[in-house]
RNA sequence: CGGGGUGUAGCUCAGCCUGGUUAGAGCGCGCGCUUUGGGAGCGCGAGGCCCCCGGUUCGAAUCCGGGCACCCCGACCA
């Protein structure tokens, strides 16, 4: 491809709303044009791009034995109230009707949609198991698109859904799929960890995401440093520290003006802060919570959400508090009336703690579980933070943040019953497909691949998702000698499969240099009088800046040697 | 949806506080000449509903009110 007719703009400048430096080498290298908040478009070079990725993905997923399907992205509304996750998604769900008032969606994902297709077509167990994918756009009404490519509110998912006869089949269909996942990006040159994840509301056993740690992303991951656990930070576990064992004592009412907080008033009274109970109110699905937890520990919404079975959850209002009798600063589970109360195991194993009284600047010490109050839920809806206990072997816990690229999931039979996807087994009885799906972004997988592939002056591709092999530098063109060299270097370019993105623009030298940095491709070679003058052509190789001349008639070998060390993950000579 | 920020040329920004000529710069773009090893030089030129609507005023990019858009931080997800 020569340059001077391909339709590409670079940016000297990087664009002022971006932030991330995958968002702004994507913008200044001109492979993405931002349409509207979380939408953009993918120019040529970017389009090349971002294909490769989905090469990766379709090579491996075929490999894996899946078997690609396409869907449609546009689902009667019908289908996403059979499964009750209209409701689930809310406004996130993009909803429009058609000429007759008939309701649709855009989809979001696609459960609902291969249930459907796969529930007429599935009969026996003999049809089983079978997974089925497919790289499809998808919508959703995103609260805050960001990031660029992070988080869009059109996007590209790779998705795939198994379905067996039962979970111990399941396992198996999981595994393929998460090896199938450690392949994709390890070729796509995207780092990630495995990480225990939250299953969601709607249940299913295990889940794992697989994330790209960086300081930009945007969930919490619980590392051990010792032993490899990991987890979200929604998911993650960890050991308490034990509560101070003691014979109950009586209850007694203390003064305590202003201390609203535990920090003051673990100080005001001398006691340890794990010597508190911490009371937080929440409205899950409109309901009044009150939730107790140890003054130590931290309420974590997506283990109580689960806990609650709830849709959504969110503080209670001042009205609402004001209602319930709260106080807030000193509130309580003594003598709570008309409200679901929830304990963390915590704030039930702990002996005489000091709660509120429910009542203005006024505090109960030694209060009991069983004795003084009782909850009608104790779980376990404690957040693990950073310097916690790991609940594997103990070390104290890291803190990381990272992107999610990926999603594993044992769904179990929650949509193939809902929507009636069922086999016959050997002996002509009916049961549901046990189902797993199996979710990677590839717009984020893009983003991923540029945050942990560049440097100061650009992209440094991988080799399997460049958008060319090499990158032909041609300088002052109008030179016979140069264009009969450069003729002949493309045509052994081609003859050897390599594909070429050449610089034949009457730009300057330094011009040429900085979008070649800028782009990204891992070589680079070079046609210039100077380089003739020397006995051939340079090659470079773009991870480190080493450059040699070479005979035109090795350049080619040369290249091939380059791209092979930098897919190996050699080191760049110098 | 809560908090913060920004809207002036394709991009980065100045001008706004303290209203007053044809609204500016750099980069980019077009033409000509020159130039070709790290974003070159000279000359000429095109390009703006100053986010939108309303108000104040003789006069608004500038002051006031109301919208909208975009970005960042939080609650949600691939």
């Amino acid at each position: 491809m020569r340059m001077s007719r391909m339709l590409l703009k670079t940016l000297r400048e990087a664009p002022a709303d971006a932030e991330l430096p995958s968002h702004v080498l994507l913008l200044r290298a001109g492979l993405i044009k931002g349409l509207a908040a979380g939408l953009y478009s993918f120019t040529p070079l970017g389009w090349r791009v971002f294909r490769r990725l989905e090469a990766i993905i379709r090579d491996e997923m075929d490999a894996s034995g899946a078997q690609e399907v396409h869907l449609p992205a546009l689902h009667p509304i019908e289908l996403w109230e059979q499964s009750g996750r209209a409701a689930q998604m809310g406004d996130t769900l993009f909803q429009l009707t058609d000429r007759r008032e008939h309701g649709f969606a855009l989809g979001p994902t696609h459960e609902e949609v291969v249930s459907d297709l796969a529930g007429r077509m599935i009969q026996s167990y003999r049809d089983l198991p079978v997974t089925l994918y497919q790289i499809q756009t998808k919508f959703r009404d995103e609260q805050r698109p960001r990031g660029g490519l992070v988080r869009l509110r059109e996007f590209t998912m790779k998705d795939a859904y198994s379905f067996d006869t039962g979970w111990d089949t399941l396992d198996v269909s999981y595994q393929r799929a998460f090896d199938a996942y450690v392949r994709i990006f390890k070729r796509a040159g995207v780092p990630v960890i495995p990480v225990a994840a939250d299953s969601g509301a709607i249940g299913g056993k295990d889940s794992q995401e697989f994330i790209y740690l960086t300081p930009n992303g945007e969930d919490e991951i619980l590392l051990c440093p010792s032993c490899g656990y990991a987890a979200n930070a929604e998911k993650a576990d960890f050991r308490r520290p034990p509560a101070i064992a003691a014979e109950p004592q009586p209850t007694e009412r203390v003064a305590t003006p202003g201390q609203r907080t535990i920090a003051d008033l673990a100080v005001f009274l001398g006691v340890e802060p794990r010597q508190t109970a911490k009371a937080v109110f929440y409205r899950a699905d409109g309901k009044p919570v009150f939730v107790a937890i140890r003054g130590d520990l931290d309420v974590n919404e997506t283990k109580l959400k689960n806990v609650l079975k709830a849709r959504e959850l969110e503080p209670m209002d001042d009205a609402m508090v004001r209602n319930a009798g709260l106080v807030a600063g000193s509130a309580g589970p003594v003598g709570l009336s008309d409200m679901l109360v929830v304990a963390d195991a915590s704030a039930v194993e702990a002996a005489n703690l000091v709660a509120g009284a429910n009542e203005a600047d006024v505090h109960i010490r030694n209060v009991n579980h069983g004795r003084d109050w009782t909850a009608e839920v104790v779980a376990d809806i404690a957040l693990a933070r950073g310097g916690d206990a790991c609940p594997v072997c103990g070390a104290a816990l890291e803190v990381r943040r990272g992107i999610e690229m990926g999603h594993v999931f044992k769904l179990g039979t929650i949509y193939s019953e809902a929507m009636g996807v069922q086999y016959l087994d050997d002996e002509g009885g009916r049961h549901p497909a046990v189902m797993g799906c199996y979710g990677i972004g590839v717009e984020r997988m893009l983003a991923a691949c540029i945050e942990a592939n560049h440097d100061s002056n650009g992209i440094i591709w991988p080799v399997e998702v460049t958008p060319y092999d090499v990158h032909v530098v041609a300088l002052n063109l109008e030179q016979e000698a140069v264009g009969a060299a450069l003729e002949a270097v493309e045509a052994e370019l081609a003859a050897a499969g390599l594909s070429a993105l050449v610089d034949d623009r009457g730009e300057s030298a330094g011009v040429k240099f900085k979008d070649a940095d800028l782009l990204g491709m891992p070589v680079r070679i070079t046609v210039s009088p100077r380089a003739l003058e020397k006995g051939g052509v340079e090659v470079r190789d773009r991870r480190n800046g080493v450059t040699e001349i070479v005979r035109a008639d090795d350049a080619v070998a040369t290249v091939r040697a380059l791209l092979t060390a930098a897919a190996a993950g050699r080191a760049p000579k110098d």
